[in-house]
DNA sequence: AGCCGCACTGAAAGCGTTTTCCCATTGCGC
DNA sequence: GCGCAATGGGAAAACGCTTTCAGTGCGGCT
């Protein structure tokens, strides 16, 4: 009788997990009855039943089979989250936008970090789709001329009845939350100008995301309107990061020092011009040089000085996007509009007059 | 036949995913066939029907209906994760190092926050088991005391062959990951007494928190054995925030005006403390007060002047902890230290000499 | 008193997979 | 040339649940 041992080590153990059959058992009834109990089902079920069940069930600890009820219902409750960089403060308050409404909804959350790699952003959605996931929202920025095997995917997600929202996409056949990043870029621009600022740094972060050019191009135009050009070569694109941004102000600097405002395409990368500017650099913000970011992360009001910068509202978007995933699905694909707001902080002032 | 009509709005759809019947049919092969070609079988299949599997397959953009799968496995591919708040940088670097593991394993993360009610973890727990999620790591801090459903929870979760990894939690009959929270503490009464500081503050988290103990403790504990006493007069609780942080030191330096170091049991919470300093306070720091933090953020370095902290290497816990649930099960359970080391930054000065 | 209809319970079908079991075919040694 | 093991394919069972369908007991009506 040693025919238990198998040639897979991987065998799925016993897996005593109490059934829902057991707990009918124990309570008597029938395996119909229980389900009828602990689904929540518009049949009845007399009271006397309905708490043997109950009683039963606490008692086993019961918790139903979750893929056993998504097979038969053909439904989950869970929700993806598809960001590129899961310790990176701009996603995390998406996130936390996300998991208050799935938290009210009752829904479990999926969270893929495709870690920068662009091809794993499909690679999710497949994988979130043979879940049978409710709903997926791409919280990280598309690519310009987009991706076709997202696309793709994201049809046959749609087919299959899923839901998508993304943020900071282009030319997806789906709901779409916009943020403010043009508006935010050219607030910037105004404000730099109107300090009197004329040779302006940009550092970029990649310039295939959406979010950058939309930053980019918001900024380049309102400069241009106010007649500040800013050339290619006051421009340097990096990666999205602090150290990208630390790197890209040496680099800037040292091929136009003239510069006497910064604008960083997101916040992490404005905290590395700051150290930049301070250690590498020694110059000092804002007398030398005014430095502007964009996101409004929480960070940005505790740097020295304090982050003239563009907000966003994050959680807000995060929450948007759950609830347009949830809401009408024969509206969709809509696009929603996030406005930013450029919030003035000590990093910027009127440039230093030049004397001699 | 109008039957269609159904009482329930929230009908499933048609549902018109692909099934791997559809597959079969299309490539012309029996359904176990189908599947030895998809599902990663032992069984061999010739070439041809191999072939001819994989091109339906692709062709219908067939993904295999995961619940399905687990419910004849009895086992999945998900991992929960659950902190205290998906917005704190804490959590995120942990979530990373929990993610970068998970896509070498090919698993997926389902996350979880409890925004602080302590209840809701073993709620999330029973969830995860109803999933069968294969692990589940409780990355916040636990309670002083324990919570008893919390840990039927987690017993019944293992009962089901489900491995769980806690983080900074006490009498769990789990793989437990101990931060180096207590000699964290110590290193930082060594540091702030070496300096000569006599009269110091510690603006604590909620003591109810296993972390917060630890770090206070082995504060204490080392500050007495150097002869520097710290009364519960100069000590104080609050949110393990930035806010909670801001208004302990402000209730803190009303009471006793003649502290000259102020130890926060967080980053956040220190960064909280400079603001105070700064803002309400009208101190400098580190001239009139220093102050050490906790976890060493990346923000740490980025605020003037830079923290004082204990470096906690979060993403290794994060990875450690998905490893430790992943690995042997017959060796659980098991405890890891991890530890943590002083990083002096220019927030901590000796204090100023007493003049007058 | 007899019948209809109501309210509830229970048996069984079915969800989409994997896997076992059985069969047909092939290749091999004798 | 024949039996036997090995190989690969297909039918069917099983996973745990929800839901349909049939059945049973009961009260109210005529």
């Amino acid at each position: 009788m040693q025919s238990q041992v198998n040639r897979r080590s991987a065998r799925p153990r016993p897996s005593s997990a109490v059934t829902l059959q057991q707990v009918a058992q124990d309570a008597g009834v029938s395996l119909a009855t229980a389900s009828r109990v602990l689904s929540d089902s518009d049949r009845n079920v007399t009271q006397e039943l309905q708490e043997r069940v109950l009683e039963a069930a606490a008692r086993l600890r019961y918790v139903s089979n979750a893929p056993a009820r998504a097979l038969v219902q053909s439904t989950t409750s869970i929700v993806g989250l598809v960001v590129h960089d899961v310790n990176d403060a701009y996603y995390s308050a998406i996130a936390a936008g996300v998991m208050e409404v799935a938290r009210d909804h009752k829904l479990l959350v999926m969270l893929a970090g495709t870690f920068h790699e662009p091809g794993l952003q499909a690679e999710y959605v497949a994988r979130l789709r043979a879940q049978r996931a409710r709903a997926v929202i791409l919280a990280g920025s598309g690519f310009t001329g987009g991706s076709p095997a997202l696309a793709q995917e994201l049809e046959a997600f749609a087919a299959q009845g899923g839901r998508v929202t993304a943020v900071a996409h282009q030319g997806l056949p789906v709901d779409t939350i916009v943020p403010g990043n043009r508006e935010g870029g050219r607030a910037v621009a105004e404000h730099l100008a109107g300090l009197g600022h004329t040779e302006i740094g940009v550092i970029c972060g990649p310039l295939a995301l959406v979010s950058v050019q939309d930053r980019l191009h918001g900024f380049l135009e309102r400069a241009a309107e106010l007649g500040v050009v800013v050339t290619e070569h006051h421009r340097v694109e990096a990666d999205f990061t602090r150290d990208g941004g630390r790197a890209a102000a040496v680099r800037l600097f040292r091929r136009s020092p003239g510069i006497t405002a910064l604008f960083a395409l997101n916040d992490a990368m404005a905290l590395g011009a700051l150290a930049a500017l301070r250690d590498d650099l020694g110059r000092s913000v804002p007398s030398d040089v005014s430095v502007v970011g964009f996101d409004d992360l929480p960070v940005a009001c505790d740097v020295t000085p304090a982050l003239t910068t563009v907000r966003l509202p994050l959680e807000e978007i995060g929450r948007r996007a759950l609830l347009l995933a949830l809401g009408d699905a024969t509206a969709s694909p809509r696009t929603l509009d996030v406005p930013s707001r450029l919030v003035v902080r000590a990093s910027t002032t009127p440039p230093p007059r030049v004397t001699g």
